[in-house]
DNA sequence: ATCAATGAGGATCCGTCGGTAATCTAACGA
DNA sequence: TCGTTAGATTACCGACGGATCCTCATTGAT
């Protein structure tokens, strides 16, 4: 089990589909066309980070997703939590279950410091900056819905 | 998927418990009986690594598992390839098809470094190495076996 | 009130991994 | 040669993640 699971990574390419709060709902199925992730198993997905209150969902005429919060205070370790929980963090690497402080095994030290180094790493990206993420599927479908491209994003931050 | 998977964790258990080369087979049953790993599920994994070349098994009387190479020339990378392969390493920590070195995903980089840690890691950690480590069912193994004791083997290290 | 749009949710399928049990077969000793 | 002692092999089970299909429930427009 890596850090992220491919769920993960389905959330993270999703949800950088989504317009910022207020902005405009986008349709479960549209996102589904540009990523390729299966319809059926984003829409379940979808309803799972609405419930950990990452995006919202109305559902109706002019239903859709949107960001719960601005891109720029979603970080990837809320994407891992919402998805995969955090129950990988404590596991021994090797699966030895009487793996602890005090008998540690051969890898024990060297993985808590990788782990931490981990989570530090997924603290501190933020959705927002993966505008820089090359992904074909979804710079398409930013492209066909009038979001700002990677370059006029960072100037506008620049004028801010 | 973690670097290790708990099979992985099993072989690296089973194989503290037998013998150099040369020396006096072990059964496959009293490894299980020691270290609880189901008799069955390591009589094949012992097979495994049988055909990987690590280990030696001999059927029939006073048949067993011997090593079949100096503990010190068996890696924690030896192990981890036998068991779960090498296709993990080449995967997307997003699981992104399209990650690639020119369309990298955001933590591609990052992974890349960390991934050639966890190897080096891997590779420098030998069997011989995990004397050091603290696991009950093992260490219950080698004291009724007549191994060397940590200090023992420490020592006469230090002697050669 | 009704209808169409749209997310929610249940049932089910598939592949992999860990695990069990029964049987087959090689090796040795008497 | 025959029987015992081992590992080898086969078949199968259950859980879990990923994925699909089909139907239900809600919402807004008319």
């Amino acid at each position: 089990m890596l850090p992220l699971s491919q769920t993960t990574g389905y959330a993270l390419r999703a949800m950088r589909c989504l317009q910022e709060p207020g902005g405009q709902p986008v349709l479960v199925e549209s996102v589904a066309d540009y990523t390729g992730i299966p319809r059926s198993y984003l829409s379940k997905l979808v309803h799972k980070l609405a419930k950990k209150g990452l995006v919202t969902a109305r559902r109706g005429h002019h239903g859709g997703v949107v960001l719960a919060k601005p891109s720029a205070e979603i970080t990837l370790e809320d994407l891992s939590e919402a998805i995969d929980g955090v129950a990988w963090r404590k596991r021994c690497l090797m699966g030895l279950a009487g793996c602890t402080e005090e008998t540690p095994c051969v890898l024990h030290d060297y993985w808590k410091q990788t782990l931490q180094e981990i989570l530090v790493r997924l603290r501190s990206v933020t959705l927002a900056d993966m505008a820089r993420h090359q992904d074909p599927g979804v710079e398409r479908f930013r492209a066909d819905h009038g979001f700002l491209t990677t370059v006029e994003a960072e100037r506008d931050h620049a004028h801010a």
